[in-house]
DNA sequence: GTACTATATTCGTCTATACGAATATACTCC
DNA sequence: GGAGTATATTCGTATAGACGAATATAGTAC
């Protein structure tokens, strides 16, 4: 019960939901992708994830300069299912659309961390816009 | 956005959590049954039931001197499917079953208000209980 | 070493929220 | 009318959290 809480908690704030959706749409993030592409300062962003991550919500992972941020591996079955049960409300929100949208084309321009990592044909965001 | 951000901070509260997971197994239920199943002050089931209130979780109805509390009529798909998940995710959690059995308990006694109102056949608890 | 970059943390401030005790409100019963 | 009851609200206090600006840390490049 005090887990649900916590990741209630954690799920309770507009940016942390915005940047949850953002990792949902790739694979890894660093900082200042996220804080290009949302339009927050760094210190916002920096904090909102160690949050997340307090929560268990997130890993991180470094890489030279860079924090490397994925929604974290599930640590167990309600974990999961918490997760899932948020992309899929995510998926059908508009501001989450349009932030995906503009994660990805971001990342089609090259992003700072993201782009030397992840292959640009294995993002879900890049995907869904080139099915359309 | 915002109002997922809305619902999942009024679930990010123990106590709430805990009140909400009574409603789902009663009808409807008054303050002072929530406030004796759970040991709770006066002050606080009220505040957290109009904490909850506000955030279009449950509904509330005057009859005679008691309010009585319900799990809110979804507005919409979206609340639909919180609610439905939430539900779910307290049937296997160990606090919600013994608050929920305590309840039954409280119930089976004759509450002051719930009594009256709901019939003890109709009450999931119940159910629950005498299956076992 | 210096210069630069990405991120984390500290600082000060402001708002939200949780709590119990006390009080106010609204209703019933006589 | 008055007494009693269920609930809501106010008051005072304490803690959590959100924010930007500034600073600290840690790594890279030279």
């Amino acid at each position: 019960m005090k887990s649900f809480a916590i990741v209630f908690k954690a799920l309770s704030d507009i940016a942390r939901l915005r940047i949850i959706n953002l990792l949902f749409h790739s694979g890894e993030l660093c900082v200042c992708d996220i804080e290009v592409v949302m339009g927050f300062t760094q210190t916002k962003v920096s904090r909102h994830l160690a949050y997340l991550r307090k929560a268990g919500l997130v890993d991180d992972r470094k890489k030279g300069l860079w924090m490397l941020y994925s929604i974290a591996k599930p640590r167990n079955e309600e974990q999961q299912r918490v997760l899932d049960f948020l992309a899929d409300l995510l998926r059908s929100d508009v501001v989450a659309r349009r932030d995906a949208e503009r994660l990805a084309s971001r990342i089609r321009r090259g992003c700072c961390a993201t782009y030397s990592v992840v292959k640009p044909g294995s993002i879900p965001a890049i995907l869904e816009l080139n099915n359309n």
